[in-house]
DNA sequence: TTTTCCTCATGATCTAGGTCATAAACCTAT
DNA sequence: ATAGGTTTATGACCTAGATCATGAGGAAAA
C-alpha cells in the first residue's frame, strides 16, 4: 500500500464505483495504477464455457491491475467492485515517477509484486493437482497465513461464499459445499452457522 | 535479465551445477538472486498424490526464484538444473543493493515481475476451466507470443516433451497426446515428426 | 548393430467432479 | 409480516480426464 498523500502529491485522484460497476475490462490498454480506499474489487475472466474465474479479491489498502503497467501487455481479467468503492487512480507515467524518485516506495512495491506471485504459484500447484480439497485448503491456508496473518493455533472466518470460493478455485458451488462437509467431518475445518472457519 | 559484469561488480559469483542437481529445495530460506547464464532450469514442486508439477522452466538470461526475496515467505517449489547449467549467484542483501542503487535496473526487474504475473495469471484461468485444450493452448501461445514474441503469422516449435507439457498444465501425459492429436486434426496446431508447431 | 533408455502412442477401464434439478434456509427491503 | 433474492444443500446422473497396461519408434551408447 502506498500512502494516499504521495499519491495525491504525484496527482492521484479519488473515483468513486458503485457496486457492480466495471473499473476496466479485459483486453483493455492499462493506463493508470489503481489503489483501494474503501470497499472491495474483484479481478475476473470467463473461460470459454462461459464460467467465472476470480483472478483475486481486493480490499482497502490494496493495489490492482499493476502488472500490465510494467509489461506490453494488455489486461488479462476485468476488474468489478463488488461493493460500493473508491479507489485512488494514479496516470501510468506518473505511478512510474513516482516509483523513480521513491527508491523504498519501488521496494515496497516489489514486494507486493512477488506477494502475489507467491500467491499464483502455490495456487498453481493446487490447481494442476485436480484435487478439489487440495485447492481448497491452498486457498483457505493462503488467507489465513498470509494475508490476515494468523496464528496457527486461531481461528479463522472465511468471509467468502461458496461461490466464491468456487471461483477462486475453479471448482463448481455444488463441489465446494460437498468438499467442504467432507472436510469439516475429517475436522480440517469448523462450519458454524454455515460459516468456514480454520 | 541484469547485466553479468554489474552483477558481478555487485558480488555475484557463478556456479556450476551438472543435469539433474538441485539448487534449492522448496521450503528453503530464500537467501540469493539466480540469473542462468547457460543451460536451463526448472522449478517445481509435488502435489499429495506425488505428481509433478512446474512452476516454470528458465533458460539463459532469465531470472529464478525472486520472489521470495522480498516478501516473509519460503520457496514455494524447488529448482533443479535440466542440463549442465551456470548461473550467477548474489546474495539477497547485495541484491537489495543493487536495486536500491540502480533505479531503472530495478524498473527492469519490476517488468520481469509482471510478465511473470501475467503468465501466472493466464494460466490460472485456463487452469480452472478444467479443459484440457484450453491449458494446453495457453501454455503454447504464452510461449509463442510472449516468451519469444513470434509473429502470428509465423510457425513456433514447441520444445517440450509431451510429459513437460503435462507437467506444465497439469495434465497426465496420455491426455497431453491425445489432446494434441485431436488439435492437429482441428488444425489448430500442426505436429511433423513428434515436434508440435503452432 | 544391438542394447538401453526415453518419448510417443493407443486401448480399456475407473472415478472425481461436473451437470441438472429441486428445495430449504437465510437475508433484506418494503 | 412477507415477498423476492441469494446462498446453502442434496440427490441422480454423466463425462472428461486419470489410471493402468502394453508396445512401438527413435536416439545414444556400448
Amino acid at each position: 500500500m502506498i500512502e494516499g498523500s504521495l499519491l495525491v502529491k504525484y496527482g492521484a485522484v479519488v473515483k468513486q464505483y458503485a457496486k457492480d460497476e466495471i473499473i476496466f475490462f479485459k483486453n483493455d490498454l492499462p493506463r493508470f495504477y489503481f489503489q483501494v480506499i474503501s470497499g472491495e474489487v474483484k479481478m475476473n475472466s470467463y473461460n470459454e464455457a462461459g464460467k467465472e474465474f476470480i483472478q483475486g479479491i481486493f480490499s482497502a489498502g490494496r493495489s490492482f491491475g499493476e502488472p500490465p503497467l510494467f509489461g506490453d501487455f494488455n489486461y488479462p481479467a476485468s476488474a468489478i467492485s463488488i461493493d460500493e468503492t473508491t479507489v485512488y487512480v494514479l496516470r501510468k507515467e506518473l505511478f512510474h515517477n513516482l516509483l523513480l524518485e521513491n527508491p523504498n516506495i519501488h521496494l515496497q512495491f516489489t514486494e507486493v509484486l512477488a506477494n502475489r506471485l507467491y500467491y499464483k504459484a502455490t495456487m498453481a500447484s493446487g490447481h494442476s493437482s485436480n484435487n478439489a480439497e487440495e485447492r481448497i485448503i491452498q486457498l483457505i491456508d493462503y488467507l489465513k497465513f498470509h494475508v490476515y496473518k494468523i496464528p496457527v493455533n486461531e481461528l479463522y472466518e472465511v468471509e467468502l461464499t461458496r461461490q466464491q470460493i468456487g471461483d477462486l478455485t475453479g471448482l463448481r458451488v455444488e463441489t465446494v459445499i460437498r468438499v467442504l462437509k467432507k472436510m469439516e467431518k475429517q475436522n480440517e475445518i469448523q462450519i458454524r452457522n454455515r460459516k468456514v472457519y480454520r
